[in-house]
DNA sequence: GACGTGTATGCCTTGACAAGCATATGTCGC
DNA sequence: GCGACATATGCTTGTCAAGGCATACACGTC
């Protein structure tokens, strides 16, 4: 499952959508204008994200509103986890590093 | 950049690599056993990896260790940090929740 | 210098995916 | 019911990536 979202996510005119949907959600049509994809495609980009669970429609038939679903994504950050203290090694290392400079 | 990070990590042959990778540095026979991937497909994806900034490569020619490298996904992390929030709401909206039943 | 080991690369086939275009579906107002 | 609009889907084409196999390259050993 999270192999979907991965796989989605792998797409950088998918995360723009996640991006433009971050503020607030959105019609199809606004995120067609306001990133200048065609509307196929848009739908097309959409439905992979909906289908990974990244996006949810809510609404009417026409203008359906697309709205980020987090749980993905807080997946994605449980992945990340693991590797997080590998970067705050490094960052406490340049720390020491600055601090024996000062000496 | 970050581009070719997403592209790396879409791929779960790769995820695994890295995973093989958190707990310590591995020549490339050592995870071509411990994955059960032929050599010349390990090799390919470990390329990938290296030419996103994911691993890093040191030591001889032959016997190469590669280990990982966390600056890209620090930038992943970055790139996340904007979604976590949502996450945090929902986890707020279902305490608030729960707070309230109990009452 | 020949050999064995570890690693990388080239070639090939197959499968997946993105974008463009046309078109279907679904819904509203009249 | 019929246009007009918003969204979704089918089809086709080009591109690209993954894996299998054979093979090349680099290094150490004798």
């Amino acid at each position: 499952m999270q192999d979907l979202a991965w796989a989605a996510l792998s797409d950088p005119t998918r995360r723009a959508l996640l991006g433009v949907l971050l503020t607030r959600p959105h019609s199809v049509s606004e995120m067609v204008t306001k990133l200048g994809v065609s509307q196929p495609t848009t739908s097309k980009h959409l439905r992979v994200l909906r289908e990974s669970g990244l996006v949810q429609v809510t609404g009417d038939a026409q203008r359906r509103i697309y709205s980020i679903d987090a749980v993905p994504l807080a997946d994605l950050d449980r992945w990340l986890a693991p590797y997080r203290k590998l970067w705050n090694e490094r960052l406490d290392a340049l720390g020491r590093h600055l601090d024996a400079k000062e000496h």
